[in-house]
DNA sequence: TGAAAATGAATGAATGATCATTCATTTTTA
DNA sequence: TAAAAATGAATGATCATTCATTCATTTTCA
Protein backbone atom coordinates (compact mmCIF):
# COMPACT_ATOMS: atom_id res chain seq x y z
CA UNK A 1 0.00 0.00 0.00
CA UNK A 2 1.46 2.96 -0.95
CA UNK A 3 2.11 5.57 1.68
CA UNK A 4 2.19 9.11 0.04
CA UNK A 5 1.84 10.42 -3.70
CA UNK A 6 3.32 12.88 -5.67
CA UNK A 7 5.85 14.08 -7.96
CA UNK A 8 8.13 11.79 -6.77
CA UNK A 9 6.09 9.15 -6.63
CA UNK A 10 5.19 8.90 -10.25
CA UNK A 11 9.17 9.11 -10.75
CA UNK A 12 9.63 6.36 -9.12
CA UNK A 13 6.88 4.12 -10.38
CA UNK A 14 8.10 4.99 -14.00
CA UNK A 15 11.53 3.95 -12.85
CA UNK A 16 10.73 0.94 -11.30
CA UNK A 17 8.40 -0.52 -14.48
CA UNK A 18 11.75 0.56 -16.64
CA UNK A 19 14.34 -0.88 -14.29
CA UNK A 20 11.92 -3.77 -13.48
CA UNK A 21 11.54 -4.30 -17.20
CA UNK A 22 15.20 -4.12 -18.26
CA UNK A 23 16.62 -6.08 -15.01
CA UNK A 24 13.62 -8.40 -13.77
CA UNK A 25 12.01 -7.79 -10.18
CA UNK A 26 14.85 -10.20 -8.60
CA UNK A 27 17.60 -8.74 -9.94
CA UNK A 28 16.95 -4.91 -9.69
CA UNK A 29 17.95 -3.48 -6.84
CA UNK A 30 16.29 -1.02 -4.82
CA UNK A 31 19.34 1.66 -5.11
CA UNK A 32 18.74 0.89 -8.97
CA UNK A 33 15.69 2.37 -9.45
CA UNK A 34 16.66 5.32 -7.05
CA UNK A 35 18.90 6.41 -9.30
CA UNK A 36 16.78 6.17 -12.49
CA UNK A 37 14.30 8.34 -10.70
CA UNK A 38 16.87 10.39 -9.66
CA UNK A 39 16.39 10.32 -5.87
CA UNK A 40 18.10 9.08 -2.63
CA UNK A 41 17.35 5.37 -1.93
CA UNK A 42 15.39 6.28 1.58
CA UNK A 43 13.17 8.51 -0.56
CA UNK A 44 11.54 5.44 -1.87
CA UNK A 45 10.23 4.55 1.15
CA UNK A 46 8.85 7.60 2.41
CA UNK A 47 6.53 6.74 -0.92
CA UNK A 48 6.45 3.08 -0.82
CA UNK A 49 6.26 0.85 2.17
CA UNK A 50 8.60 -1.69 0.52
CA UNK A 51 10.38 -2.82 -2.36
CA UNK A 52 7.12 -5.42 -3.39
CA UNK A 53 5.14 -2.71 -2.54
CA UNK A 54 6.07 -0.76 -5.62
CA UNK A 55 6.02 -3.85 -7.37
CA UNK A 56 2.48 -4.12 -6.54
CA UNK A 57 1.55 -0.25 -6.86
CA UNK A 58 2.53 -0.55 -10.27
CA UNK A 59 0.72 -3.63 -11.62
CA UNK A 60 -2.86 -1.92 -9.56
CA UNK A 61 -2.07 1.81 -11.66
CA UNK A 62 -1.46 0.92 -15.12
CA UNK A 63 -3.26 -2.60 -15.26
CA UNK A 64 -5.91 -0.50 -13.62
CA UNK A 65 -6.27 2.38 -15.92
CA UNK A 66 -5.75 -0.48 -19.13
CA UNK A 67 -8.53 -3.03 -17.91
CA UNK A 68 -11.12 0.17 -16.98
CA UNK A 69 -10.32 1.85 -20.61
CA UNK A 70 -10.80 -1.73 -22.28
CA UNK A 71 -13.59 -2.73 -20.05
CA UNK A 72 -15.39 1.10 -21.54
CA UNK A 73 -14.94 0.37 -24.82
CA UNK A 74 -15.23 -3.32 -25.21
CA UNK A 75 -18.93 -3.30 -23.41
CA UNK A 76 -19.74 -0.03 -25.76
CA UNK A 77 -19.52 -2.67 -28.92
CA UNK A 78 -22.51 -4.40 -29.85
CA UNK A 79 -21.53 -7.17 -32.15
CA UNK A 80 -18.73 -10.04 -30.97
CA UNK A 81 -16.69 -9.19 -33.91
CA UNK A 82 -16.23 -5.71 -32.64
CA UNK A 83 -15.78 -6.65 -28.93
CA UNK A 84 -12.90 -9.22 -29.79
CA UNK A 85 -11.44 -6.42 -32.22
CA UNK A 86 -11.31 -3.70 -29.65
CA UNK A 87 -9.90 -5.89 -26.75
CA UNK A 88 -7.05 -7.42 -28.92
CA UNK A 89 -6.29 -3.82 -30.42
CA UNK A 90 -6.70 -2.17 -26.96
CA UNK A 91 -4.57 -4.57 -25.41
CA UNK A 92 -1.55 -4.15 -28.50
CA UNK A 93 -1.88 -0.76 -28.83
CA UNK A 94 -1.49 0.10 -25.02
CA UNK A 95 1.46 -2.59 -24.77
CA UNK A 96 3.29 -1.22 -27.61
CA UNK A 97 3.04 2.42 -26.09
CA UNK A 98 4.64 0.82 -23.05
CA UNK A 99 6.76 -1.95 -23.86
CA UNK A 100 8.06 -2.07 -20.09
CA UNK A 101 5.25 -2.60 -18.69
CA UNK A 102 4.42 -5.38 -20.83
CA UNK A 103 7.55 -6.80 -19.98
CA UNK A 104 6.67 -6.68 -16.27
CA UNK A 105 3.05 -7.95 -16.67
CA UNK A 106 4.64 -10.94 -18.74
CA UNK A 107 7.26 -11.96 -16.59
CA UNK A 108 6.12 -10.51 -12.58
CA UNK A 109 2.30 -10.53 -12.58
CA UNK A 110 1.68 -14.33 -12.48
CA UNK A 111 4.60 -14.84 -10.84
CA UNK A 112 3.42 -12.70 -8.14
CA UNK A 113 -0.15 -14.23 -8.52
CA UNK A 114 1.76 -17.61 -7.45
CA UNK A 115 3.49 -16.53 -4.77
CA UNK A 116 1.71 -13.76 -2.68
CA UNK A 117 2.23 -12.95 0.15
CA UNK A 118 -0.56 -11.54 2.18
CA UNK A 119 -3.90 -11.22 1.56
CA UNK A 120 -4.14 -7.80 0.27
CA UNK A 121 -1.79 -8.74 -1.69
CA UNK A 122 -3.55 -11.50 -2.95
CA UNK A 123 -6.46 -9.70 -3.43
CA UNK A 124 -5.39 -7.01 -5.66
CA UNK A 125 -3.77 -9.45 -8.17
CA UNK A 126 -6.87 -11.48 -7.97
CA UNK A 127 -9.05 -8.55 -8.71
CA UNK A 128 -7.17 -7.16 -12.07
CA UNK A 129 -6.76 -11.14 -13.13
CA UNK A 130 -10.41 -11.73 -12.72
CA UNK A 131 -11.20 -8.21 -14.34
CA UNK A 132 -9.50 -9.64 -17.39
CA UNK A 133 -10.89 -12.72 -17.80
CA UNK A 134 -14.07 -12.08 -16.98
CA UNK A 135 -13.70 -9.11 -20.30
CA UNK A 136 -12.75 -12.21 -22.44
CA UNK A 137 -15.58 -14.39 -20.84
CA UNK A 138 -17.96 -11.46 -21.67
CA UNK A 139 -16.93 -11.52 -25.33
CA UNK A 140 -17.13 -15.67 -25.03
CA UNK A 141 -20.76 -15.33 -23.90
CA UNK A 142 -21.73 -12.83 -26.25
CA UNK A 143 -20.52 -14.79 -29.25
CA UNK A 144 -22.45 -17.82 -28.10
CA UNK A 145 -25.31 -15.95 -27.62
CA UNK A 146 -25.34 -13.56 -30.40
CA UNK A 147 -25.33 -17.16 -32.57
CA UNK A 148 -21.73 -16.25 -34.36
CA UNK A 149 -20.19 -18.74 -32.11
CA UNK A 150 -19.91 -22.57 -31.79
CA UNK A 151 -22.95 -23.32 -29.17
CA UNK A 152 -21.30 -26.69 -28.35
CA UNK A 153 -17.79 -24.29 -27.21
CA UNK A 154 -16.49 -24.78 -23.78
CA UNK A 155 -16.06 -20.91 -22.55
CA UNK A 156 -13.11 -22.25 -20.75
CA UNK A 157 -10.80 -23.39 -23.45
CA UNK A 158 -12.30 -20.24 -25.41
CA UNK A 159 -10.84 -18.31 -22.89
CA UNK A 160 -7.16 -20.10 -22.72
CA UNK A 161 -7.24 -19.76 -26.41
CA UNK A 162 -7.54 -16.03 -26.73
CA UNK A 163 -5.94 -15.33 -23.59
CA UNK A 164 -3.19 -17.25 -24.58
CA UNK A 165 -2.72 -16.33 -28.03
CA UNK A 166 -2.58 -12.56 -27.54
CA UNK A 167 -0.40 -13.05 -24.65
CA UNK A 168 2.20 -15.30 -26.80
CA UNK A 169 1.98 -12.70 -29.24
CA UNK A 170 3.06 -10.09 -27.11
CA UNK A 171 5.78 -12.30 -25.51
CA UNK A 172 6.98 -12.79 -29.29
CA UNK A 173 7.21 -9.50 -29.81
CA UNK A 174 9.00 -8.91 -26.84
CA UNK A 175 11.41 -11.57 -27.03
CA UNK A 176 12.31 -10.56 -30.72
CA UNK A 177 13.08 -7.29 -29.59
CA UNK A 178 9.83 -5.51 -30.87
CA UNK A 179 10.94 -6.22 -34.09
CA UNK A 180 7.66 -6.68 -35.57
CA UNK A 181 5.14 -4.55 -35.90
CA UNK A 182 2.66 -5.95 -33.08
CA UNK A 183 -0.82 -3.55 -34.49
CA UNK A 184 -0.64 -4.95 -37.18
CA UNK A 185 -0.93 -8.31 -36.36
CA UNK A 186 -4.62 -7.77 -34.63
CA UNK A 187 -6.55 -8.13 -37.72
CA UNK A 188 -4.98 -11.73 -38.84
CA UNK A 189 -4.86 -12.47 -35.20
CA UNK A 190 -8.42 -11.81 -35.29
CA UNK A 191 -9.36 -13.68 -37.82
CA UNK A 192 -7.66 -16.70 -36.81
CA UNK A 193 -9.59 -16.33 -33.47
CA UNK A 194 -12.95 -16.06 -35.10
CA UNK A 195 -12.03 -19.25 -36.84
CA UNK A 196 -11.35 -21.04 -34.69
CA UNK A 197 -14.69 -19.88 -32.33
CA UNK A 198 -16.91 -20.03 -34.99
CA UNK A 199 -19.17 -22.89 -36.08
CA UNK A 200 -17.19 -26.15 -37.95
CA UNK A 201 -17.21 -25.56 -41.20
CA UNK B 1 26.96 -27.34 -15.97
CA UNK B 2 26.40 -30.51 -13.22
CA UNK B 3 29.67 -31.81 -11.68
CA UNK B 4 28.86 -35.63 -10.95
CA UNK B 5 26.56 -37.55 -11.18
CA UNK B 6 25.22 -40.72 -9.19
CA UNK B 7 21.95 -41.36 -6.86
CA UNK B 8 22.16 -38.00 -4.87
CA UNK B 9 22.69 -36.12 -8.40
CA UNK B 10 18.62 -37.50 -9.10
CA UNK B 11 17.91 -37.17 -5.68
CA UNK B 12 18.77 -33.20 -5.24
CA UNK B 13 17.52 -32.69 -8.75
CA UNK B 14 13.85 -34.40 -8.11
CA UNK B 15 13.84 -32.72 -4.90
CA UNK B 16 14.62 -29.15 -6.53
CA UNK B 17 11.83 -29.69 -8.76
CA UNK B 18 9.38 -29.99 -6.20
CA UNK B 19 11.07 -27.06 -3.75
CA UNK B 20 11.24 -24.89 -6.98
CA UNK B 21 7.74 -25.66 -7.72
CA UNK B 22 6.20 -24.81 -4.41
CA UNK B 23 7.99 -21.97 -3.03
CA UNK B 24 9.54 -20.90 -6.75
CA UNK B 25 13.13 -20.46 -7.67
CA UNK B 26 13.70 -17.41 -6.05
CA UNK B 27 12.16 -18.36 -2.88
CA UNK B 28 13.56 -21.54 -2.64
CA UNK B 29 16.90 -21.47 -0.32
CA UNK B 30 19.50 -24.32 -1.13
CA UNK B 31 18.87 -25.91 2.18
CA UNK B 32 15.20 -26.34 1.26
CA UNK B 33 16.34 -29.04 -1.57
CA UNK B 34 18.97 -30.06 0.78
CA UNK B 35 16.67 -31.45 3.39
CA UNK B 36 14.33 -32.74 1.15
CA UNK B 37 16.93 -34.64 -1.04
CA UNK B 38 18.03 -34.90 2.60
CA UNK B 39 21.93 -34.35 1.88
CA UNK B 40 23.90 -31.82 4.03
CA UNK B 41 23.43 -28.11 2.70
CA UNK B 42 27.25 -28.67 1.43
CA UNK B 43 26.67 -31.92 -0.58
CA UNK B 44 24.89 -30.11 -3.03
CA UNK B 45 27.93 -28.42 -4.31
CA UNK B 46 29.72 -31.68 -4.62
CA UNK B 47 27.08 -32.29 -7.70
CA UNK B 48 26.36 -29.31 -8.81
CA UNK B 49 28.08 -26.01 -9.61
CA UNK B 50 25.52 -23.25 -8.26
CA UNK B 51 22.05 -23.02 -7.24
CA UNK B 52 20.98 -21.88 -11.25
CA UNK B 53 23.15 -24.74 -12.34
CA UNK B 54 20.57 -26.76 -10.53
CA UNK B 55 17.85 -25.15 -12.46
CA UNK B 56 19.75 -25.65 -15.47
CA UNK B 57 19.84 -28.86 -15.41
CA UNK B 58 16.83 -29.66 -14.19
CA UNK B 59 15.30 -28.31 -17.67
CA UNK B 60 18.16 -29.81 -19.79
CA UNK B 61 17.54 -33.21 -18.48
CA UNK B 62 13.47 -33.20 -17.85
CA UNK B 63 12.43 -30.98 -20.60
CA UNK B 64 14.86 -33.14 -22.86
CA UNK B 65 13.45 -35.90 -22.54
CA UNK B 66 9.66 -34.61 -22.94
CA UNK B 67 10.93 -32.85 -26.17
CA UNK B 68 13.04 -35.92 -27.72
CA UNK B 69 10.41 -38.53 -26.93
CA UNK B 70 7.32 -35.56 -28.72
CA UNK B 71 9.40 -35.49 -31.62
CA UNK B 72 9.78 -38.58 -32.38
CA UNK B 73 6.35 -39.09 -31.95
CA UNK B 74 4.94 -36.39 -34.00
CA UNK B 75 7.41 -36.86 -36.97
CA UNK B 76 6.24 -40.59 -37.24
CA UNK B 77 2.55 -39.19 -37.87
CA UNK B 78 1.60 -38.87 -41.32
CA UNK B 79 -1.19 -36.41 -41.41
CA UNK B 80 -1.22 -33.24 -39.68
CA UNK B 81 -4.49 -33.77 -37.41
CA UNK B 82 -2.61 -37.01 -35.83
CA UNK B 83 0.69 -35.05 -35.30
CA UNK B 84 -1.01 -32.37 -33.49
CA UNK B 85 -3.32 -34.81 -31.31
CA UNK B 86 0.10 -36.29 -30.67
CA UNK B 87 1.74 -32.92 -29.69
CA UNK B 88 -1.36 -31.85 -27.36
CA UNK B 89 -1.46 -35.82 -26.00
CA UNK B 90 2.18 -35.87 -25.37
CA UNK B 91 2.31 -32.24 -24.02
CA UNK B 92 0.05 -32.79 -21.07
CA UNK B 93 0.05 -36.61 -20.21
CA UNK B 94 3.69 -35.65 -19.90
CA UNK B 95 2.94 -32.55 -17.60
CA UNK B 96 -0.11 -33.90 -15.72
CA UNK B 97 2.15 -36.84 -14.74
CA UNK B 98 5.06 -34.42 -13.18
CA UNK B 99 2.91 -31.43 -12.06
CA UNK B 100 6.00 -30.31 -10.38
CA UNK B 101 7.69 -29.87 -13.57
CA UNK B 102 4.75 -27.92 -15.55
CA UNK B 103 5.08 -25.74 -12.73
CA UNK B 104 9.07 -24.63 -12.80
CA UNK B 105 8.40 -24.74 -16.57
CA UNK B 106 5.40 -22.73 -16.80
CA UNK B 107 7.07 -19.62 -14.31
CA UNK B 108 10.68 -19.99 -14.09
CA UNK B 109 11.90 -21.09 -17.95
CA UNK B 110 10.70 -18.11 -19.96
CA UNK B 111 12.64 -16.19 -16.57
CA UNK B 112 15.98 -17.72 -17.25
CA UNK B 113 15.42 -17.06 -20.99
CA UNK B 114 15.33 -13.62 -20.58
CA UNK B 115 17.44 -13.68 -17.79
CA UNK B 116 20.38 -16.11 -19.08
CA UNK B 117 23.50 -14.71 -17.31
CA UNK B 118 26.20 -16.74 -19.43
CA UNK B 119 26.81 -18.07 -22.81
CA UNK B 120 26.47 -21.88 -22.07
CA UNK B 121 23.08 -21.20 -20.32
CA UNK B 122 22.06 -19.32 -22.73
CA UNK B 123 22.86 -21.97 -25.60
CA UNK B 124 21.00 -24.98 -23.19
CA UNK B 125 17.73 -22.77 -23.06
CA UNK B 126 17.62 -21.28 -26.48
CA UNK B 127 18.11 -24.97 -27.82
CA UNK B 128 15.00 -26.14 -25.67
CA UNK B 129 12.58 -23.31 -26.70
CA UNK B 130 13.81 -23.85 -30.40
CA UNK B 131 13.19 -27.50 -30.65
CA UNK B 132 9.41 -26.86 -29.17
CA UNK B 133 8.77 -23.69 -32.01
CA UNK B 134 10.47 -26.02 -34.30
CA UNK B 135 7.98 -28.97 -34.03
CA UNK B 136 5.26 -26.61 -33.86
CA UNK B 137 6.44 -24.96 -36.91
CA UNK B 138 6.66 -28.17 -38.52
CA UNK B 139 3.13 -29.34 -37.96
CA UNK B 140 2.01 -25.58 -39.18
CA UNK B 141 3.96 -26.36 -42.30
CA UNK B 142 2.67 -29.64 -42.82
CA UNK B 143 -0.86 -28.65 -42.30
CA UNK B 144 -0.27 -26.11 -45.09
CA UNK B 145 1.65 -28.53 -47.07
CA UNK B 146 -1.40 -31.31 -46.62
CA UNK B 147 -4.03 -28.95 -47.69
CA UNK B 148 -5.68 -28.68 -44.69
CA UNK B 149 -4.65 -25.45 -43.49
CA UNK B 150 -5.64 -21.70 -44.44
CA UNK B 151 -2.45 -21.16 -47.52
CA UNK B 152 -2.96 -17.36 -46.28
CA UNK B 153 -2.22 -18.63 -43.13
CA UNK B 154 0.31 -16.81 -40.85
CA UNK B 155 2.82 -19.30 -39.67
CA UNK B 156 3.91 -17.15 -36.86
CA UNK B 157 0.35 -16.82 -35.79
CA UNK B 158 -0.06 -20.35 -35.77
CA UNK B 159 2.79 -20.70 -33.88
CA UNK B 160 1.51 -18.38 -31.15
CA UNK B 161 -2.12 -19.96 -31.14
CA UNK B 162 -0.89 -23.19 -30.61
CA UNK B 163 1.73 -22.59 -28.25
CA UNK B 164 -0.05 -19.81 -26.12
CA UNK B 165 -3.94 -21.79 -26.48
CA UNK B 166 -1.54 -24.85 -24.83
CA UNK B 167 0.63 -22.84 -22.65
CA UNK B 168 -2.52 -21.19 -21.05
CA UNK B 169 -4.39 -24.46 -20.67
CA UNK B 170 -1.94 -25.76 -18.19
CA UNK B 171 -1.35 -22.75 -16.49
CA UNK B 172 -4.84 -22.66 -16.08
CA UNK B 173 -4.79 -25.87 -14.75
CA UNK B 174 -1.81 -25.62 -12.56
CA UNK B 175 -3.23 -22.50 -10.61
CA UNK B 176 -6.70 -24.12 -10.08
CA UNK B 177 -5.45 -27.15 -7.88
CA UNK B 178 -5.67 -29.37 -11.02
CA UNK B 179 -9.09 -29.37 -10.12
CA UNK B 180 -9.49 -30.44 -13.59
CA UNK B 181 -8.65 -33.34 -16.01
CA UNK B 182 -5.88 -31.95 -18.47
CA UNK B 183 -6.91 -34.88 -20.80
CA UNK B 184 -9.77 -34.56 -21.31
CA UNK B 185 -9.34 -31.07 -23.14
CA UNK B 186 -7.23 -32.65 -25.89
CA UNK B 187 -9.78 -33.40 -27.98
CA UNK B 188 -11.56 -30.33 -27.79
CA UNK B 189 -8.83 -28.31 -28.14
CA UNK B 190 -7.50 -30.16 -31.01
CA UNK B 191 -10.74 -29.27 -32.92
CA UNK B 192 -11.09 -25.84 -31.43
CA UNK B 193 -7.33 -25.00 -32.83
CA UNK B 194 -8.21 -27.22 -36.35
CA UNK B 195 -11.10 -25.17 -36.89
CA UNK B 196 -9.20 -22.15 -36.52
CA UNK B 197 -5.94 -22.99 -38.61
CA UNK B 198 -8.55 -24.44 -41.76
CA UNK B 199 -9.58 -22.94 -44.46
CA UNK B 200 -12.03 -20.00 -43.36
CA UNK B 201 -15.50 -21.38 -43.99
C1' DT C 1 9.91 42.76 9.62
C1' DG C 2 13.81 39.98 10.35
C1' DA C 3 15.53 36.31 13.14
C1' DA C 4 14.70 32.07 15.40
C1' DA C 5 12.22 27.94 15.77
C1' DA C 6 9.63 24.34 13.86
C1' DT C 7 8.44 21.31 10.30
C1' DG C 8 8.65 18.09 6.68
C1' DA C 9 11.15 16.23 2.84
C1' DA C 10 15.20 14.24 1.35
C1' DT C 11 19.57 12.09 1.95
C1' DG C 12 22.91 8.22 1.93
C1' DA C 13 25.92 5.64 4.97
C1' DA C 14 25.03 2.27 8.38
C1' DT C 15 22.60 -1.62 9.84
C1' DG C 16 20.93 -6.06 10.13
C1' DA C 17 18.88 -9.85 7.86
C1' DT C 18 19.39 -13.17 4.40
C1' DC C 19 21.43 -16.88 2.06
C1' DA C 20 24.69 -19.06 -1.48
C1' DT C 21 28.83 -21.04 -0.91
C1' DT C 22 33.07 -22.56 1.37
C1' DC C 23 35.97 -25.41 3.97
C1' DA C 24 37.66 -27.69 8.24
C1' DT C 25 36.09 -31.70 10.11
C1' DT C 26 33.80 -36.07 10.33
C1' DT C 27 32.12 -40.18 8.34
C1' DT C 28 32.08 -43.72 4.97
C1' DT C 29 34.06 -46.74 1.73
C1' DA C 30 37.08 -49.91 -0.48
C1' DT D 1 44.15 -47.28 6.63
C1' DA D 2 43.98 -43.83 3.17
C1' DA D 3 41.04 -41.71 0.07
C1' DA D 4 36.60 -40.20 -1.07
C1' DA D 5 32.25 -38.57 0.26
C1' DA D 6 29.47 -36.07 3.27
C1' DT D 7 28.66 -32.74 6.76
C1' DG D 8 26.91 -28.27 8.64
C1' DA D 9 28.60 -24.17 10.96
C1' DA D 10 31.10 -20.31 9.42
C1' DT D 11 31.95 -17.01 6.06
C1' DG D 12 31.39 -13.28 3.16
C1' DA D 13 28.63 -11.05 -0.19
C1' DT D 14 24.38 -8.95 -1.10
C1' DC D 15 20.78 -5.79 -0.50
C1' DA D 16 16.27 -4.02 1.62
C1' DT D 17 15.52 -0.95 4.98
C1' DT D 18 16.52 2.25 8.75
C1' DC D 19 17.62 6.44 10.88
C1' DA D 20 20.77 10.29 12.19
C1' DT D 21 21.50 14.18 9.74
C1' DT D 22 20.93 17.87 6.49
C1' DC D 23 18.41 21.08 3.97
C1' DA D 24 14.68 23.99 2.41
C1' DT D 25 10.60 26.04 3.59
C1' DT D 26 7.14 27.73 6.64
C1' DT D 27 5.63 29.51 10.90
C1' DT D 28 6.20 31.98 15.03
C1' DC D 29 7.80 35.53 17.89
C1' DA D 30 9.65 39.76 19.52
Amino acid sequence: MAKKRGEKYEAILNAATKVFAQYGYHQTQVTKIAKEAQVADGTIYLYFKSKEDILISLFDEKMGGLLAAAEEKVLEQQDVESKLRTLIFMQFSYLAQDPDLAMVIKFELRQLELRQLNEVTRNKINELLRRHLHLIDHIVKSGIDQGVFNPELDPFLARYMIFGTLDETVTSWLMKDRKFDLLSKVEPLLNLLLNGLKRAA
